[in-house]
DNA sequence: TATGAATGAGGGTTCATTCAT
DNA sequence: CATGAATGAACCCTCATTCAT
């Protein structure tokens, strides 16, 4: 995707700079304000640079993109692992938890982003990283799961995962004000919880 | 929205053709290949008669996502209301088919659709009429749900509607195999009946 | 110009309702404003009904303006020969009086419509009250100039006239507050008096 | 007004490239043949290079046409000051003939500019340099005018000035045959010696 | 490696005018 | 005579991308 790989000090730095650059564009003048020129500009690089950096302005967006929902995966991937360490830890709430946390972030650029990514028709970026908490759960149920967990099969786990990411994605877009409540996150994991309970 | 109210049987001929237009480009070309020359010239009315019903592109598509997901939202309101008549059958399994049958029509066109609404910035239009049916059963909950069913909340309602909205548009654009089958209707009339059921 | 001769009291009522419609309309939204849909929907005719009074938008403007100079010219060819019934009157000041009456009504719309007109390439319909004004002055310098001016040569007469109107033409371009202030008549009318008096 | 300040030779080649098409275009075109893309090619830049240099049409006349002005106000301005070197010069004559002469350049295309700039609401631009020249007069009053001159008030200078310039507008205008002859200078160095005398 | 001037295809939209009813 | 829906040529302007320096 990226032209030239970021091996020295400098080329990390102008990365960045066009990500940040990107973003601020977003969420100020919104998609029909971002050019590659503007890019440049704010980036502070010129725009020879930022197309020695990525081939056209789609792959910054998908590089973005695919930066964002990593950061996110990871992070779910991580709350779900906890009870490795601590047992006493619930793992749905605390991944329930870490999407919420990792969609409020960088809110507006972050909703646009997503947005012009699918317009370019990539929303298959977007469902990967759901797909693989997925998968991560169907690898690792018996240490992932709650004790009283009846087996899950793809189907079952597919809407298990698009329903979480579903709601939260949706409480994000619609501005939901009970985003950052506990109510939510209550009904959210007791949504998961009853789904996955043996009968 | 539009210039000129369809009051003849030809405008609505017109309108018909140019959403008609509009499909078939959407989707043979794609979004990129969209444009309103086409649309007029596939429609077969000139690029003024075009806008003389509707003021800018934007607004053909508007209408369109609005008819589309107007037509969806009426399916599952019906399919919730069935039980009236008919006090055996399941109200919540109904509403999960005809959510799913509505994703399933035009799919192609229809996302693309949906995707440029999104990427036009109007994907508030596409939450509307989830939350109109979470509204619809707010109103109705004693005749709409089960016996069993425990009070639920404006968030739980939240959850309810976008987690099952959710799934079924991501097996949409997912493409999933299994969007026709028993299974996930099963599966997913579990989902909500578990959530809704009294502890 | 028009295709039709006013024979009717409706027609003159239609072609009255046009210039009026016109006028409103170049006074409120400007000449950018200004298209023939418009004027029609104004006038409360249809389109086809205005094109059967003018072969284009040209031609109405061309006659509104026509009507316009016409009255200036008339008012200041009357001032010009009061002297016949009143000899104490100063015919000089009493023609400069209507030039700035006849400048200053409908402002706006006026303007925009001489500069409309200009812009047409028809500098020259205007130009042709003025040197009405100079061959009526010439035919009957006897009469209508003081004793004690001097003959006065088609350029005289052209410099006279061209001086008298493209100073009242400034000052109600350039919204001269003083415009109807004494001093400019007194000021005017001495510029007159000083380049007609023999030396 | 310009996007790009021409720092390098190259960028006044386009500035004045574009210039000149435009000029050619007025004149062998008319208004009504220019437009963008065509004065691009015929300043054989590309449109996008137009448009790196002025930020729409208009911009483009209204940039041409103050050069214009300009030039013609710089000149009348100079022959007013010649007097400072030429105690034996008559400074208003020089001036008339100045005005006569710069009138005269590149008459059609210089016509058209002007009525295109009036057309599209800019007259104030054409107002700008002759209120220059009048307020040059009010500041050096005792070293500008004759020693027989009688004190001129900003509407007297208002009245001289407009006069002189309508004079030679109209006859550039009406395409005057004598605008070029010594009597037509003459008579309108004769108009402003008579206007600002002592009485 | 960086620069940024230049490119030019492409598309949304307007509006004067026509003509079938 | 009036209507007004339909026409479609025309044109301004954007912006992703290139490439000579």
């Amino acid at each position: 995707m990226q032209r030239r790989s970021p091996r020295q000090a400098r080329a990390v730095d102008t990365v960045e700079a066009i990500f940040e650059a990107t973003a601020r564009i977003l969420q100020s003048e919104g998609r029909a304000g971002l050019n590659t020129n503007l890019v440049a500009e704010h980036a502070g690089v010129s725009i020879g640079t930022l197309y020695s950096y990525f081939p056209n302005k789609e792959a910054i967006l998908l590089a973005m993109a695919r930066r964002e929902t990593e950061a996110v995966r990871a992070s779910v991937a991580e709350a779900l692992g906890e009870d490795l360490a601590q047992s006493s830890a619930e793992p749905v709430r605390l991944a329930v938890r870490a999407l919420i946390k990792g969609y409020g972030r960088r809110n507006k650029a972050r909703r646009i982003l997503m947005e012009t990514l699918i317009a370019m028709g990539h929303s298959d970026e977007i469902a990967r990283p759901v797909q693989a908490i997925a998968d991560l759960i169907a690898a690792r149920a018996a240490t992932l799961l709650p004790a009283n967990a009846r087996p899950l099969s793809p189907i079952a786990l597919f809407i298990l995962t698009r329903a979480v990411d579903g709601v939260v994605r949706a409480a994000t877009y619609e501005d939901a004000k009970f985003i950052a409540s506990t109510t939510f996150e209550d009904e959210l994991t007791e949504l998961v919880l009853r789904y996955i309970t043996r009968p």
